[in-house]
DNA sequence: AACGAGATCGGAATAATTCCGATTTAGGGG
DNA sequence: CCCCTAAATCGGAATTATTCCGATCTCGTT
């Protein structure tokens, strides 16, 4: 997605385009990967030095509740955002040991089948599902 | 697991076996579900009043690195901790408005299965699959 | 261009966790 | 059974992540 997809869909949704939100896609949009809320700061103020924390954190879960955000839980309490490239959720192999993750191709699918079977009554929105364990580099040290 | 079979457990890892640690352990057995790191001490204060933070989280990692207790980490980076009731190892179905859970009794073995075959490198010593959503009660109100 | 709802800023407040120095204690060895 | 030492505890302070709040500013509509 680009980034004028992302901001249109945003308006769709009757959502203000400040520069600092345009921003902060941007930052999201950039590379493909996860972002703590304070990278996410830093970058954001090359270009605007007065954006604060509360910008930034007040802007990730809108666009989370916007469906453009996914947010991460990890081991540790660490939690990380990423932007929802659509039609790619998907999991991670974290290294416990160097902290770097590789994203997984598939999902549990079949275990949502069977959530859906054995709690029909439960209205499931999301999941998680991370894997935790040692690198070929962590392992080996 | 009794409060005993643990204790001995800890005592044949090497494990100091303090009036403390053995508090926190007959907590985490007493009821069959994840606490808190508030919730412990609380229930430790109860018999032992002077008990700090500091000696919970410490107890609680130790444990953990024991194998005897499990660490969960829930949407919106709240850290819950469980007594490991092997070969009961388990996941939830978590409500995101009243915070209750339920227990799935069931595992993504196949996406395990499939991780071992797509990254052998990989060496995999843990994993989790939260699912999020609302239960019948707080989806219709 | 003016208006008003909603956004931003900056700093303070809160919450969860970790750290640290002083003191106490579990448990092995004599 | 007592002593000794490494390890554990306590209490409070420090740290970190996140949220809150009042004052000010701004997007987007009229």
């Amino acid at each position: 997605m680009t980034l004028n997809d992302a901001l249109s869909r945003l308006r769709t949704l009757g959502v203000k385009i400040t520069p600092q939100r345009q921003e902060i896609m941007k930052v999201l949009l950039g590379e493909e990967r996860y972002y703590s809320a304070e990278e996410i700061l830093k970058k954001v103020q090359e270009r605007y030095p007065a954006v604060s924390f509360d910008t930034v954190y007040r802007t990730l879960y809108l666009f989370k509740r916007m469906g453009l955000v996914i947010e991460l839980n990890f081991q540790g309490g660490y939690r990380r955002f990423e932007f929802n490239h659509e039609d790619k959720h998907h999991h991670h192999l974290v290294c416990l040991k160097c902290g770097k993750s590789k994203k997984l191709s598939f999902c549990p699918t079949d275990c949502l089948a069977r959530i859906k079977e054995e709690h029909p009554e439960f209205a499931v929105t999301s999941h998680s599902f991370e894997i935790y364990g040692y690198c070929r580099g962590c392992r080996d040290s």
